[in-house]
DNA sequence: AATCGTTATGTTATAGTATAACAACTTCAG
DNA sequence: CTGAAGTTGTTATACTATAACATAACGATT
């Protein structure tokens, strides 16, 4: 089961469980897949973790040193590469940051819809989107392999004003 | 009209058409809006459209460098956020490039598939992905404005071997 | 427990992308 | 001609990411 049902992020909820979910749950993956989550690696999660703005490689780098780490780049980029490519975590490419996945473990790739004033990310994995999107390619032969969408906007809380 | 059909990108074309089209379009568009197409914000359009494979802002320096410019990044981010503004160009957020637009003028949201391939990238607009995602917004209450769709996969033509 | 190959981390330097800030020049309406 | 607005030049710097090589931790095997 996901650790976050779609648009959470947007709805008043206790994150605390957001992150333990997400660690329990990293834990299980990395397990299943011999996949080693080290004490770095587990920081690194619970920082972009630590709520559903999508946070820049260099803003973990500051945190960590502000817990007393004395690291460099490579390191924080290293961690990220890992908990990328166990589906932990995801990137936006609109906003060089990253962002827990909302379910990990399962083949897919996300829809990420994002807040302009806010800076929250609700992750969707709506079918209907990708068939819309495969569909098109297809018209024009394209094989269509992974997709990056992600939609500016406002979020419910934020249209108020 | 457009100065490119959709898909066109992958089909055999005679490419010269695309940039003249695309000049054409680009000087009748500034004309309308007192937008001033100046000689080096037009170069950087001819050599965003020199094919259909996005460009690095410091490969369009280089390039005009080669042809005896000599200046420094920000002319040519000045251009390209001219381009950009007028609805000339698009930004490829997840290759941190541009690509000529090929609806220029019309107010919309590109959609591009991009082979992981050749590079070489088609813009599409179709209303159902649009819609298909606005929906599955608006089931969250969350209210889109622009969005990001970048689908990378194979051309049909990298598709053969 | 000692060994050794694998994986992870440390460290330094550098590549690649983008903007801030201010000066000089061009354009064009009045 | 003149002044305001817009454009370009110039220098420095911020931000994002990786290369390359050294060291350390781990874990299976002996
Ligand atoms: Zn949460
Ligand atoms: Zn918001
Ligand atoms: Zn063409
Ligand atoms: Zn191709």
């Amino acid at each position: 089961m996901s650790n976050s049902t779609s648009g959470q992020a947007f709805a008043k909820h206790d994150h605390r469980h957001c992150i333990k979910a997400a660690l329990k749950q990293a834990s299980r993956i990395c397990g299943e897949r011999n996949g080693r989550l080290t004490a770095q690696r587990k920081r690194v999660l619970e920082l972009v973790w630590k709520n559903h703005k999508p946070v820049g490689a260099y803003a973990i780098l500051e945190q960590l040193r502000a817990e007393g780490f004395n690291g460099a780049p490579p390191t924080v980029y290293r961690a990220l590469d890992f908990l990328l490519e166990h589906g932990l975590i995801h990137r936006i490419e609109s906003l060089n940051a990253y962002t827990g996945c909302a379910h990990p473990g399962e083949q897919h790739t996300g829809q990420f819809l994002i807040c302009s004033q806010c800076q929250r990310v609700a992750e969707l994995d709506d079918p209907k989107v990708k068939t819309a999107i495969c569909n098109s390619a297809a018209l024009l032969g394209f094989e269509a392999d992974h997709q990056v969408i992600e939609i500016r906007g406002l979020c419910p809380q934020c249209q108020d004003h």
